[in-house]
DNA sequence: TCGAGAATTGTTTTT
DNA sequence: CAATTCTCGA
């Protein structure tokens, strides 16, 4: 026991040995809270002789998992892999597989990722015959979601809707689901609320589990939303040892639910539970410790904590401006690639706001042979042919999916077009049965009354044929097998290689990869349990869970997808007002918005060990047209002791990115697009060349309240001014537009 | 039915 | 600018 405690400080041990009734840990930043998650579950086994499969851990992403769980069996004599660790959505998959029936499921029901909600919405639009233009998919896409992420059924909705429109959205919403329900899937955020639904429709189904997990721990839990949270109320009711992990500094993900209330509520929803903060922090240099302190306390609604930390100085954080976003590429590509004799590739991450900023730093590292990975964008597992290749094994298994019959039915090339589908949809439709059958029918004498010729028939009843084939051979195929099976004997290998392009090699390379995935499960052949698990696993994978730590290269990726992880050289792209924090934050008129933009700077920044690099470009290209913006104001919340600035008159630049070459030309801070015209933000500031210090206005003739104009966006009225260090910030709720967040000095707006 | 080229449209972050 | 959707001719 000693020796399990004896590389902790006062405040992990104490977290460590509370090991009854809930405890909330608020651990900042690189303060050892997987550390003591992992001694907690040791300690847990080898010291109070729990048994390893009571305790379950629920972490954000499938590598923080296995990360634990390795962790976890390194500290353990006994048994440490029969502890539970897994993501939210994994465990309620594998909770939900066991009692599917219960709730009008099968067992092998299937998981629809982004693009299979998007197609699925878009069939609810022609459905419902909306207007596309008023209710598009992805805000309809939205609206379900946030409605499942605060437990609200289609009825809630429908009942709370104040107008046509919300009705409207709250009949997609029943629709949707509907249409879910017919194909046996369900999306991302049903896992939560299915199994919440299981737990209170079916108490002595709730009963097992609270007794199957009797001491629950969740890592990342200022991320959770209010679904995740009741699931973790009612698995936790029994015997409270409940114990989370956050830090509401560090919470980023409220578009997608999470309520940082979660952390303030667990008193709450647990009395009597203990509170531990850990405040001392073991990753950083003092220096970069400084920095992120320095932003995150401009936040105001935050628990008060003073992350502290016994490393040296180290370096100066770095900000550097540079003339263009591909300068900014470039140069940070050639400071790793002149750095190494200093650090490995491996060591480096590119952090960056928005995914589209990955593709100048990917040319570059291209360009200079630098091995990289980009994380992010496109998952593996979401690329098209390994899609098709799972609507096949979905197909074979079931064919209840009407998307996934749908998506191979002419893949390959079959000569089965839009109408035919359209006609079988249609079929099915009126005879409510699903896409597959209506096929079968079809082609076993119905064909006339849908209207289909004898030869479209027959290169259905082919189609029909792969599959039915394919199904007789499935009870003597292992899992690799059939998935090679569904790759070969549908002809889609055939089509690939008959293309001889390099697009197809690369896909075949893919496909390869799958079946490698496929091998290392261990089955026998015809076990249909193991092919639905491949297919969860396959469907719940991420990209950060494919990061491997152990390869030696500069990863990219933004920086979302880097909470959790930590790097000894981080460089963050793209500080600029209007990039990060984006548009979107700055013109809501939330300041809310804008406090979720300031914490993922503070996560971004608290990634690094050693070396911090910011970086920014005065110009950059966004949607075809040059935008020019200012550094970014988290830049300038960090004091000057602990930062070095380099403004690009000072450096030489690559590519004759000569600072003052554009002379002293009209300047904006941002652009958006309304409706067709482009509307800029903004007027004339400095020179290039000099740090961009506006001249701040004095007094305002205007104050909250009155009416004002603006050059572009017309008349609106004043509805906050806040007295920034550097200038006014003015809100004005705008006529034309809705309510704006404006700088008083760029603004010059007019009193009328 | 299907491909090529035109037109349109979109921009945050993700399990 | 890039990715997706639309339109039209064969």
């Amino acid at each position: 026991m000693a020796q399990l405690l004896e590389k902790l400080n006062d405040m992990q041990q104490q977290a460590v040995c509370h090991t009854e009734g809930p405890l909330l840990i608020l651990a900042g930043a690189g303060s050892g809270k997987t550390r003591v998650l992992t001694h907690r579950a040791a300690y847990l086994i080898s010291e109070m002789g729990v048994a390893p499969w009571n305790i379950l851990a629920i972490t954000f992403t499938n590598k923080a998992a296995s990360e634990m769980r390795e962790r976890i069996d390194r500290l353990c004599e006994e048994d440490g892999s029969k502890v539970w660790v897994a993501t939210f959505h994994a465990t309620c998959g594998r909770i939900l597989r066991q009692h599917a029936e219960l709730l009008g499921y099968t067992a092998n029901f299937t998981i629809y990722d982004t693009d299979d909600q998007k197609t699925l919405m878009r069939r609810v639009i022609k459905t419902l015959d909306l207007d596309k233009s008023m209710y598009s998919e992805k805000m309809l896409l939205g609206k379900v979601s946030a409605a499942k992420n605060a437990m609200e059924t289609p009825d809630d909705m429908y009942s709370m809707a104040g107008n046509f429109r919300d009705r409207k959205i709250a009949e997609a919403y029943e629709e949707y689901q509907r249409q879910l329900r017919a194909n046996n899937a369900m999306d991302f955020d049903d896992m939560l609320v299915k199994t919440v639904e299981l737990f209170k429709g079916f108490p002595e189904v709730l009963a097992s589990w609270q007794d199957r997990f009797g001491y629950i721990m969740v890592d990342e839990y200022q991320d959770t939303n209010p679904v995740q949270f009741e699931f973790i109320k009612l698995l936790a009711a029994r015997y409270k040892n409940i114990c989370v992990v956050g830090d509401d500094d560090q919470s980023i993900y409220k578009f997608r639910g999470a309520d940082i209330r979660n952390i303030l509520d667990f008193e709450k929803a647990f009395p009597g539970a203990k509170v531990i903060k850990l405040e001392q922090n073991y990753r950083s240099t003092s220096n970069i410790l400084n920095a992120a302190n320095g932003v995150i306390k401009h936040n105001q609604g935050r628990k008060d904590k003073t992350l502290w930390t016994a490393s040296s100085e180290g370096d100066k954080v770095e900000y550097r401006e540079y003339a263009t976003g591909y300068n900014e590429a470039e140069g940070i590509i050639l400071d790793i690639k002149s750095n190494l004799k200093n650090f490995a590739y491996g060591d480096c991450a590119v952090l960056y706001r928005t995914n589209a900023q990955s593709r100048l730093l990917e040319e570059k590292c291209v360009m200079y042979g630098i091995p990289y990975k980009l994380v992010g964008g496109v998952n593996f597992y979401q690329r098209r042919e390994i899609k098709d290749i799972i609507a096949y094994l979905k197909t074979i298994a079931g064919a209840v999916d009407d998307l996934a019959v749908q998506r191979i039915i002419n893949v390959p090339k079959r000569g089965i077009g839009q109408t035919t589908v359209t006609k079988i949809a249609d079929f099915a439709t009126a005879h409510d049965i699903n896409f597959y059958e209506a096929i079968t029918r079809a082609i076993s004498g119905e064909g006339a009354a849908l209207g289909l010729n004898s030869g479209t028939l027959k290169k259905l009843e082919s189609f029909t044929e792969i599959i039915s084939n394919l199904r007789k051979r499935r009870a003597a195929l292992s899992l690799k097998e059939l998935v090679e099976a569904a790759f070969t004997d549908t002809g889609y290998e055939a089509e690939l290689k008959a293309e001889k392009s390099v697009e197809a090699e690369s896909r075949i390379e893919n496909i390869q990869e799958l079946i490698n995935k496929a091998a290392e499960f261990p089955d026998e052949p015809g076990d249909e349990e193991a092919l639905s698990q491949f297919l969860e696993e396959v469907a719940l994978i991420s990209d950060v869970d494919t990061l491997d730590d152990d390869e030696n290269r500069v990863v990219l990726m933004t920086l979302h997808g880097a909470k959790g992880l930590e790097f000894s050289h981080v460089y963050i792209a793209g500080m600029e007002e209007g990039v990060f924090p984006s548009m979107i934050a700055m013109s809501s008129g939330d300041d809310d918005d804008i406090e979720e933009e300031r914490r993922l700077c503070y996560v971004g920044i608290t990634r690094a060990r050693e070396k911090l690099t910011l970086s920014g470009a005065s110009s950059r290209m966004v949607n075809g047209e040059t935008r020019y913006s200012r550094c970014s104001s988290f830049v300038d919340d960090i004091r000057r002791e602990y930062l070095v600035e380099t403004r690009k008159s000072e450096r030489g630049g690559g590519s004759g990115s000569y600072g003052g070459s554009y002379g002293s030309g009209p300047r904006v801070t941002g652009s958006f697009k309304k409706g067709d015209e482009t509307v800029s933000v903004g007027g004339a500031v400095a020179a290039l060349g000099k740090t961009f210090n506006t001249q701040r206005l004095s007094a305002l003739e205007y104050e909250v309240g009155d009416r004002v104009k603006h050059i572009k966006f017309g008349e609106g009225r004043v509805t906050a001014i806040v007295d920034g260090k550097r200038d006014y910030e003015v809100t004005v709720d705008f006529d034309s537009v809705g309510p704006k967040k404006l700088f008083a000095s760029f603004a010059k707006l007019t009193k009328v």
